[in-house]
DNA sequence: GTGATGGTAGACAGGTCTGTCTACCTGTGT
DNA sequence: ACACAGGTAGACAGACCTGTCTACCATCAC
């Protein structure tokens, strides 16, 4: 029974890396399969169909990414700079020195919502879900900073642009240093909120 | 010879239809051939294979997607407003109130960049060409701007990541607001450079 | 020992994909 | 009149895809 749910585990995490740097219909099941060392069998054991465990590879990907993200605010000093603190994390991320992240391809989620453009496709909801999370978790850092309502909301909402901004820069233009610019420029949003 | 460059032309067309639409590796050449039209072995002879016609329909995207982006600088009246017009030409394009470009399904090339992640792949090189060239136009308006050097660098990198930051936002998010909330995050900048 | 469970290895069916190739048609220049 | 360039329609080879299925093996409960 541990060994069951074993198996499932390797099978996310070889998927994973797979459809992360090659994308998820250039990578058959067969190549899952022989990356993870299970047979097929097993596969079909544990997932209904490919797409079923394409879901399974986007729910362990925003987990894992979700609690690196939170640790990073985490283990910032209290403050504004903890707002900040996503940009370094952000940075560390392009430039491969996350281990728990694989090495950097983009966004898995903008990826996997190009492949199923759907909006309606189960996959598509479930990458926007995953963002809608990581937005809540900038939200509750900048709620800390006791802004009054509309700045706070405004602020929120820059943060998660600058965000995205920075990771496709980083991912297209191959623009390693995305993260630093977008973390200049949330310092001058807030600082124009102190003064304003 | 009018008739052969005109097949040419529908092909990049309903190629660039359906890729958008649906992804590249999800559209296969029968179905470009029944879409536009015309025979298979016309396509092979305009084209040398599927990836030669994938960087085709860029290009010609590339081309359409520039002008329309510039075209929307000029309308606008001279002056700061003039860099913020780019907000609001998003925002037409989000909600689908731009004719020539087709109804929105994310940026393109952020999309053909998820599916061929290899930075060296041709295919993904020009989606940064493309990138760089947009960057290009946001810059040249930032200069009619006449800040100093540094502020007008980081002006246009600013603007480039919220522009990117709001694609992402209305794709994956279906957040057709995302270009209002950038451009009220540009007009902060813009106002704190002034005051500065 | 025996049955149940869950694994391995991989053949296989049925479908789709790219790219080539044959056979035919049409309009144009000379 | 006739060659020819470039189109249509679509069969076909060869590869690859998903998902099913058979046959066998290992471990644990009892």
């Amino acid at each position: 029974m541990g060994d069951s749910s074993d198996k499932r585990q390797q099978l996310i995490s070889s998927a994973f890396e797979l459809f992360y740097t090659k994308g998820v219909h250039a990578v058959g099941i067969n190549e899952v399969l022989s990356h993870s060392g299970v047979a097929k069998k097993t596969l079909y054991n544990h997932f209904k169909s490919k797409h079923d465990l394409v879901l399974a590879v986007l729910q362990y990907r925003d987990q894992r990414f979700c609690d690196w993200f939170a640790a990073a605010f985490d283990a910032a000093e209290p403050g504004q700079s903890r707002v900040l603190a996503m940009f370094d994390a952000l940075d560390d991320w392009f430039n491969d020195r996350v281990r728990t992240l694989a090495p950097f391809h983009g966004c898995f989620f903008i990826n996997v919502s190009g492949e199923f453009s759907e909006p309606d496709d189960p996959l598509h909801r479930q990458c926007a879900h995953h963002k809608a999370r990581v937005a809540g978790l900038i939200q509750a850092q900048v709620q800390a900073l006791e802004l009054n309502e509309s700045d706070s909301a405004m602020l929120t909402r820059s943060l998660c642009l600058l965000k995205e901004g920075a990771i496709t820069l980083a991912y297209v233009q191959g623009d390693r240093a995305a993260a630093v610019a977008a973390r200049r420029t949330a310092e001058a949003l807030i600082r124009s909120l102190s003064e304003g």
